[in-house]
DNA sequence: GTGGCAACCTGATTTAAATCAATACTCCTT
DNA sequence: AAGGAGTATTGATTTAAATCAGGTTGCCAC
């Protein structure tokens, strides 16, 4: 299930990490990354379908995804679920666990995946002598909670169409960061967990793709998308309500 | 409009303020609260419906709500907009805005109202010697995301019903925890403010208002509500899907 | 290959909430 | 006291998306 990988001396550190211009490193000046070098201790590797953290569970750390993809999601009490972000490699998950006691949330590998682990503990210590690491985490944290108001005004204002381009392009712009094509991706989630995602159904989702297709906006096969035309998808997330 | 009051010695600090039990010191150990007394060197005036930040501003601060009420919300390009949170006093504010750049939203009073400033610099300052700080400021913001993905699941997954009994619920929660009655208070928000956080119109509101009322689950009168059967409401928001 | 299963697509129908519309209540201002 | 703006209620109608239902496709195991 989850395997513990002690970090080895030889192996990867924040200074060396090919992630580390979008991870936690993400503008520290450079002499600074280099002190982040204790920070990461071990990785876990997460299989397709397993649990990074579960709601409730008190791990006090936070995990910057090396590889492969994880949902966060709420569990109901009546067994429902809502999907409340999706994560790529470089991306932080875990900052709504900070609240000592428990995470809110529960993190499922999309694919095989692997987390670098950093613990709160560990941050506080490193924080003393590296004071811009304490500026990154906020500055994470601010960026989460930006991030889920976005989905926040997607759900409250947006109709279904604008909804899943704003998802597209959202996604888009998220791989071309990570140094991908930002019109040729295959999408690590099903129909149906777009859906929850975005307060709508799978039938929906389905039909959408659909029509986005035949009117030339993207080229789709099961999880594979091409987006023929950019400037299109952009404006369908701005069309008014 | 913005009326800024330099913090005198004899006015109101952390340790001394009414609001300490649910505000920033909230947990904090009482002689280190004390130590926060430098931290909060003015306040600030706000008239109803004035803006205490607007989207884009750069304050690098946060602000402990003092008295009043506000809301915040993101505007989109097409001039809509969506409101993201109603604040109660002693709630931490601006927490969205600690990317050094900029607010990503706007807060809005919704009545005159009264805010405490902590610039961020100051945090990092006091930081020094009081370690519980920094946890706290984390466990804030994490909060904050964990409140934010809570609506995230009501606008995702609930039906127009839950979503309302849900609202009142976490105010009722929220002024209890103030020292007000959780089931008799006046909602400083129209019922317009209330469909557009919860991604509804104001009819169904106005319509659903009007049916907890009928079904004796609430007393209501314009923005007076009486809460006559708590448990009615939270079974409401329980409710399958 | 063949069977089985999950994911996906598409059409028909229903329904929850939006929209449109008319009226009433509050609170200001003059 | 009257007028008016803003806010709330309630009813009639429309509509976007859900639900229901029947297929197809792709994928894995055997």
């Amino acid at each position: 299930m989850q395997k513990r990988i002690p970090v080895e001396s030889t192996s990867t550190h924040c200074s060396t990490c090919m992630m580390g211009h979008v991870c936690l490193p993400v503008g520290m000046p450079a002499h600074e990354v280099e002190q982040l070098d204790t920070l990461v201790k071990e990785r876990i590797r997460v299989e397709k379908g397993q649990a990074l953290y579960r709601h409730g569970e008190n791990l006090n750390a936070l995990f910057g995804l090396r590889s492969g993809s994880l949902k966060t999601l709420l569990e109901e009490a009546n067994g429902s679920q809502q999907i409340t972000g999706f994560f790529l490699p470089g991306e932080i998950v875990g900052l709504d666990g900070m609240i000592e006691g428990e995470h809110s949330s529960s993190a499922i590998a999309m694919e095989d995946s692997e987390v670098c682990v950093v613990r709160v503990q560990d941050i506080d210590e490193i924080s003393r002598y590296v004071p811009s690491l304490q500026h990154q985490i906020r500055r994470l944290m601010s960026k989460e909670i930006a991030r889920s108001h976005q989905v926040l005004l997607a759900l409250g204002s947006m109709r279904s169409e604008q909804r899943l381009a704003a998802f597209l392009s959202n996604l888009s712009q998220r791989l071309a960061i990570l140094g991908y094509s930002p019109t040729d991706f295959v999408m690590r989630m099903s129909r149906e967990e777009i859906g929850n995602y975005l307060g709508l159904t799978l039938e929906t989702i389905s039909r959408l793709f659909s029509r986005f297709a035949r009117d030339g906006v993207i080229r789709i096969s099961q999880r594979e998308v091409k987006i023929l035309d950019m400037h299109a998808l952009n404006e369908l997330v701005g069309k008014p309500c």
